[in-house]
RNA sequence: GCUCUCUUGGUCAAGUGGUCAAGACGUCGCCCUCUCACGGCGGAAUCAGGGGUUCGACUCCCCUAGGGAGUACCA
């Protein structure tokens, strides 16, 4: 067999050699972390997209910030967006856009690949940098010289299999219990097809799909993974499909190409990859590439309520996958970055409560660190970090980041919100102290947590203790409301509120009525109660001065003497 | 079925032959206190099971169980 014939029957346009393209993307800056994230176009980025693509973003960002060795370069990495889309059947329309600007607002950005469209810009055109076309899709020519390479070696050769030959053969493996798929003896007939029965094939308009030719060996081979370390795997015997019959190339074949000539150095993907990695191996080798180093990630998991057993995130039944969710529920990109982290990178969480004033920048996110096992979602620890993080955004920032949420998922405020100064004193309260309050995780909890502030929204959501009689309640706001003077200090306040603890027999210390309930109606904590309840409609808040300094007096008055009729 | 992979408290996890098995979140109790939040102190709670190897195993080896993934002309 003439394989060179074959070479030039199957791909007759094909003119450039893949050195014609070794030469056109050459070796990068030595040194530097190259790394890619490479979605389908599906139009739909989860939280597990953005645990895969913060790695990526990590690996080839943080490099230069940090102290280490490779800053000496005093370079960047690269991370570059590709865009899988050699699957038509998957293609949404604007989803590059979601992935970019979904990206964005995590604060991950990319510095070669596609790029927004401008207006009216054709689908595939719009991006930046030295190694593209970054679409797969605009990359069929690249694709096919390096399969004809393939085929003129002698390592690749067109399968004329037609579908109802492949599901016998399925079925026949099926039922002796043997591995499925085209190997060996399953693979014998269109390996051993003379150039003569191809070109009638090719001539008599057959479909076919170029396979690579395997070599078969499946001694275990071992490989180290960046994050799980040592791995080993049973050598590749499948002839896997390179060239569909369309002549687009599979994931396997584009991720090799692509990742070769774009010199990836770190690919970081998803586990469920793990398992045709012997293929990818055995590509490299096949086309004298030599390999990245894989990452594969850990899948995020969550406890099904139904079952109880650990179970893989999915889009349809968890709601918190979705990255918009958090944009919902408004939580600071910051601080899912941040929880992120944390169960990225197990060493993160301390090294956080030993610089807690650190950028992120400064902490040395290693592989090696991350768990290969499935995390569990945990929406209480990302709480307790946000937490955190909100304390440490200025009331300023606080107030923009509220209203930028208001605006998008809670327009009918976005007036109460323009005096600027009254919002962020209400953000602010209780923060600047020696032990800060932490009130805040979320937009939307923050907005719950200080609507009482407005008027609009202002209810009684809480009903007085039990200890105070309706007529002792409206006896202590009357009291409250002619003893109270705007100008007082906290503690002349709070001296006012004794005294009428005091005359109306409840306990000016909580002890006391603790110790002996039978000789008070209540305590100073009551008598507390029923002013916070008529002032914010509800039993729990921050400190009831602090809160009435910024109210002001009018509306203070008012709300009392709307109650007391 | 086959193949790969994972397994330390409820969760995230330190740990690489000798530890009373860190820490964080959550939870419970106490303290602080006008409530809540914050903070402080303390408690309960973990090496999946069984065999080896070893003076000694969470740590090394084997088996079993359980979880997860893959088994496409999808990625």
């Amino acid at each position: 067999m003439d394989y060179n014939k074959l070479a030039e029957l199957l791909f007759p346009n094909i003119d450039k050699t893949p050195e014609d393209y070794e030469l056109l993307y050459p070796a990068r800056e030595k040194g530097i972390v190259i790394t890619r994230l490479g979605p389908s176009p599906t139009g739909f980025i989860h939280l597990g997209n953005l645990y895969g693509a913060f790695v990526d973003e990590r690996l080839a960002h943080q490099v230069a910030k940090s102290d280490r060795a490779d800053a000496k370069t005093g370079s960047s990495g690269i991370f570059y967006l590709r865009i899988e889309d050699t699957d038509d059947k998957r293609f949404v329309e604007g989803a590059v856009e979601t992935v970019i600007n979904s990206l964005k607002f995590f604060d991950i950005s990319f510095d070669e690949g596609a790029t927004l469209p401008g207006p009216g810009e054709e689908y595939g055109t719009a991006e930046s940098g030295n190694y593209g076309p970054y679409f797969q899709s605009k990359r069929g020519p690249i694709y096919r010289a390096f399969a004809k390479r393939l085929v003129s070696r002698g390592k690749a050769y067109p399968c004329f299999l037609t579908e109802e030959e492949l599901a016998d053969i399925r079925s026949q493996q099926e039922a002796d219990k043997c591995t499925t798929g085209i190997y060996g003896k399953y693979a014998e007939k269109n390996r051993n097809l003379s150039y003569e029965e191809i070109e009638t094939n090719i001539n008599a308009g057959k479909s076919y799909v170029i396979r690579m030719k395997s070599h078969g060996d499946t001694s275990y081979f071992k490989l180290i993974d960046g994050i799980r370390g040592e791995i080993s795997m049973p050598g590749n015997n499948q002839d896997t499909i390179i060239l569909k019959a369309n002549g687009i190339p599979t994931y396997h074949f584009a991720h090799v190409i692509d990742d070769h000539l774009m010199r990836t150095t770190h690919v970081v993907r998803g586990e469920e990859w793990l398992m045709s990695l012997p293929v990818h191996v055995e590509l490299f080798e096949k086309l004298g590439f030599p390999m990245p180093t894989y990452c594969h990630t850990a899948v995020l998991m969550k406890i099904d309520e139904e079952t109880g057993n650990k179970r893989k995130l999915s889009k349809r039944k968890d709601p918190e996958l979705s990255l918009d969710y958090y944009r919902n529920e408004g939580y600071h990109p910051q601080a899912v970055k941040e929880y992120l982290l944390t169960i990225l990178n197990s060493n993160f969480e301390e090294w956080r409560a030993e610089n807690p004033d650190a950028d992120i920048d400064d902490f040395n996110f290693t592989t090696e660190k991350m768990s290969s096992a499935g995390a569990l979602f945990d929406l209480n620890k990302l709480n307790d970090i946000s937490k955190d993080v909100l304390l440490k955004i200025p009331a300023e920032d606080l107030a923009d980041f509220l209203v930028e949420w208001a605006r998008e998922f809670k327009p009918n405020i976005l007036p109460l919100l323009e005096d600027r100064s009254y919002l962020t004193k209400i953000l602010d309260l209780g923060r600047d102290e020696a032990k800060p309050r932490k009130d805040f995780i979320c937009a939307k909890q923050m907005w719950d947590f200080i609507s009482y502030f407005f008027d609009e929204y202002f209810v009684i959501q809480d009903r007085i203790p039990e200890q105070v009689s309706d007529e002792d309640a409206k006896e202590i706001l009357k009291r409250y409301l002619d003893t109270y003077d705007h100008s007082d200090d906290q503690s002349a306040w709070f001296d006012k509120i004794r005294s009428i603890t005091e005359e109306l027999g409840y306990a000016v210390k909580p002890k006391d009525y603790k110790k002996h309930p039978e000789e008070y109606k209540g305590s100073v904590a009551h008598v507390s109660t029923v002013i916070r309840i008529a002032l914010m409609g509800r039993g729990q808040s921050p400190d009831v001065w602090s809160i009435q300094q910024i109210l002001g007096e009018d509306r203070l008055r008012a709300r009392i003497s709307e109650l007391i009729g």
